[in-house]
RNA sequence: GGGUCCGUAGCUCAACUGGAUAGAGCAGCCGCCUUCUAAGCGGCAGGUUGCAGGUUCGAGUCCUGCCGGGCCCGCCA
């Protein structure tokens, strides 16, 4: 199973070695310049090779001496010399016809697969007791689709939204509670079990007691001891914080499980930091015993800088003077336990790319313990979420906008959008709705997901309810516009044969060239963690498309038979491409709109 | 100060391993609904890739310096 640019790859790489040149002069790219579909750029290379051999041949020669070893294969129509030296290439259509016949028999849509690897995944970005808002969108978007790309590609992954419910955050929970509650049970020492089921706080609680406390304790020393004596206190142990702590958690995923609903997003393990606690002790005793902590005005720290090296890298901190566990030490522990529990392959974490110094930290001192090689630890950054200014998104107000806030907005323009375009007139109320979720889901989805990760990131809201062009609800309108030809050809009892594809006209060959290039855009994908590759390979299949709908019409009386058959062939296999992508992609499709 | 990411069309963004005339979308202008959904299709216009050097057949991409911006830099997470 191979793509057509993949074949012609092998083809000139074994050209280039037969006319005494490497074999990797011979790639093969797509070629968007509207010239020829394919190109291969290797002859001006090996001419340079060449003239360092003291035998020059000049660009165009090498050129002509591939194409003459070329001539004639029955995959390629036409090869021509273009500028100095680069070569264009223009597959037969009989080449075509084949692909298309296999792309639409492979069960894999020609995504390659890959040796499995056991990976886990680290994304959300969820903290209890703070309510999701915008700024958890990317990391849930962009990890859920990672999370797809990679196991379309075969491998097994396992999402871990593992949530910050540890450290200071939670002692100024608890020690804002004592203030407003101070009788509650799991305030009073003497009391050690039997504390009630349910818990003292709601979720809107939780999202008012967190900002509170931590604004007193910003500017006030003693409201900031009460917080961090709270926090050791939890962290030794004491029942009654424990106890509390578990009601914040469940209190928090069940918010969090109906935010990341609400997203599409999906996760296997809903660990926290305070799953790890238990690990600690016995993390530090390892890690001294192996001779990598130090002792530094009182707290435990490993050095990661290596000698002689520039970067300016502080240590990493295991305990604080005051005893107390961190970021660090709470990460390191999660690295033992999954270590312990799936010793996985891999394990990305995506997360802010402004936490990137803190993660070549922690992956640092995990290969001194010798638990990971670094190449198994890989932090996929992002870009941060602005504002129009440039400056991290606000609300008129100045707020932050909640996740649900964000949701309604794109919601209610998808709505009225479908209101004004009269279509969905006929639907009933309920598939109204349905449609407009879902549309307003992939615009925001495929906004934010094209842009290239690490570039930040320009939330605009008018931008992102606008539905036209480069948007997801342009890739739901092809998979719609097919589904609905699909539908009719049952209707008309048009029977769909899937033997033979013809590709005689233009859109039709630029259609399947579009779709052959999945496997490979899934792949690079992979490589670089990046589903906006993915994005700009589906938006290209579904303008190939829409161009195809508008040259070829299928269902006309006046079309013959079998070029019926072809083209509808055609149609099915991009709806199979684009459903896939767009799952991949963490998009639903809805069957009409 | 050190590090890091970035600077591309009026706006928002692409450009894979250095490849041809730097591509899309939006906004603007001109066409196309008696034919499978016009949230569509075709076309026009829009650029000194922040600046200056360097490397080479060839630079948005690599190197050096500068200008401008975001972010990070041991007891928050």
């Amino acid at each position: 199973m191979q793509s057509i640019l993949e074949t012609f790859d092998e083809l000139f790489r074994e050209a280039f070695i037969t006319i005494g040149y490497p074999g990797e002069l011979g790639g093969v790219q797509e070629s968007f310049r509207g010239i020829a579909p394919y190109q291969c750029n290797g002859a001006m290379r090996a001419s340079g090779i060449s003239k360092k051999r003291g035998t020059y041949v000049s660009p165009s020669d090498v050129a002509s001496l591939v194409i003459k070893n070329l001539q004639n294969h029955p995959m390629i129509d036409k090869l021509e010399i273009g500028g100095p030296g680069f070569i264009n290439i223009y597959p037969s259509v009989n080449s075509l016809r084949d692909r298309a016949l296999e792309l639409l028999f492979d069960k894999n849509l020609g995504i390659k697969q890959e040796l499995p690897l056991s990976i886990i995944i680290d994304y959300g970005g969820a903290n209890v007791a703070k309510p999701m808002h915008v700024g958890h969108l990317r990391s849930a978007v962009i990890g859920e689709s990672i999370k797809r790309i990679l196991r379309a590609q075969g491998h097994n992954v396992i999402g871990d939204v593992h949530m910050g419910d540890w450290g200071l955050q939670m002692g100024h929970l608890i020690s804002e509670l004592q203030i407003e509650q101070p009788n509650l049970p799991y305030f009073d020492e003497n009391i050690t079990s039997d504390f009630p089921d349910i818990s003292p706080v709601n979720m809107d609680d939780l999202a008012r007691l967190y900002p509170q406390a931590s604004a007193a304790a910003k500017n006030d020393d003693d409201r900031m001891e009460l917080s961090r004596t709270a926090t050791a206190e939890l962290q030794s142990g004491r029942l009654g914080y424990r106890a509390l702590l578990e009601h914040f958690i469940s209190v928090s995923v069940a918010a969090l499980k109906v935010g990341y609903g609400k997203l599409g997003v999906e996760f296997d393990l809903w660990k926290g930091e305070a799953c790890v606690d238990p690990l600690i002790p016995d993390m530090i005793k390892e890690l001294k015993l192996k001779n990598i902590t130090e002792e530094d005005n009182g707290a435990l720290i490993i050095r990661v800088q290596e000698e002689n090296e520039k970067l300016d890298i502080p240590p990493l901190m295991l305990l604080a003077s005051s005893g107390a566990v961190l970021y660090h030490t709470t990460d390191m522990a999660t690295l033992v336990d999954r270590k312990e529990t799936n010793n996985p392959d891999l394990i990305i974490y995506v997360v802010d790319q402004r936490q990137a110094l803190h993660f070549e930290q922690v992956f640092r001192a995990a290969s001194k313990a010798g638990w990971f090689h670094p190449d198994q630890l890989i932090h996929v950054g992002f870009g941060t979420m602005n504002g129009k200014d440039g400056k991290p998104f606000k609300t008129r107000e100045g707020g932050v906008l909640r996740l649900q806030d964000l949701l309604d907005i794109m919601n209610n323009s998808a709505r009225k959008r479908l209101e004004e375009s009269g279509i969905g007139i006929g639907f009933d109320y309920h598939e109204r709705l349905e449609i407009a979720r879902k549309v307003g889901l992939a615009a925001l989805k495929f906004a934010d997901l094209q842009n290239q990760r690490l570039t930040n990131y320009i939330f605009d809201p008018v931008r992102f309810t606008s539905f036209e062009g480069k948007t997801g609800p342009y890739l739901l309108y092809a998979v719609v516009r097919i589904k609905s030809i699909l539908r009719k050809a049952v209707s008309a009892n048009i029977v769909l044969e899937d033997q033979s594809i013809d590709l005689s006209h233009s859109s039709e060959q630029q259609l399947l060239i579009a779709l052959d290039a999945f496997g490979k855009s899934v792949s690079i994908a992979g490589v670089k963690y990046s589903p906006h590759i993915l994005c700009d390979h589906v938006y290209r299949v579904a303008q190939a498309f829409s161009r195809f709908y508008a040259d070829c019409p299928i269902l006309s009386e006046e079309i013959p038979k079998p070029l019926q058959s072809s083209r509808l062939s055609l149609a099915k296999l991009t709806l199979l491409q684009l459903e896939k992508a767009l799952n991949i992609l963490g998009i639903e499709a809805p069957e009409r709109m």
